[in-house]
DNA sequence: CGACCATGTCAAGCACACTTTACTTTTTCG
DNA sequence: CGAAAAAGTAAAGTGTGCTTGACATGGTCG
């Protein structure tokens, strides 16, 4: 599963540990989910969307494996 | 998380068995799923959305508690 | 240089997503 | 009504999402 995540966090200035916190997740999260060691859940996933005003689909690319 | 699954599935004419194999999840999982014991994974979330043919925004609601 | 910040990563532990098997209850239909 | 299909539910097991705590690295800046 790829997905915009640094990307969107670079565009707003924050770092991990700034959307970690936004997110109400811990900072080693964030950066699983950037490095794409693991998916976000599902309730995580609409939390990333709605912090960056954006779609879930927008956000996250299920390529081959969804 | 509340979800539209059961109504969905139901205008596509489709038991919990039929939609468990075009996920390709166990029946017991769709089950849980349409009676709220716990969210999907977001790669099984976008193959519902993809069976579908919707958004995972539009299927799935994150409520309060995302 | 030395202190700080951001990032990466590891380990142990808990909760949940999902499985298989199996059984009960409800719905549908001839 | 009676049989079959659909739905609900439970237990036990596996894998992963997420946690805290800790440590290593690289960059920036006084």
């Amino acid at each position: 599963m790829n997905n915009h995540l640094r990307a969107l966090r670079a565009e707003h200035g924050w770092s991990q540990a700034d959307l970690a916190e936004r997110l109400d997740v811990s900072r080693q999260t964030v950066n699983a989910i950037e490095t794409g060691k693991y998916d976000p859940s599902l309730p995580l996933a609409f939390r990333i969307a709605r912090v960056f005003g954006s779609s879930i689909e927008s956000i996250f690319d299920p390529g081959d494996q969804a």
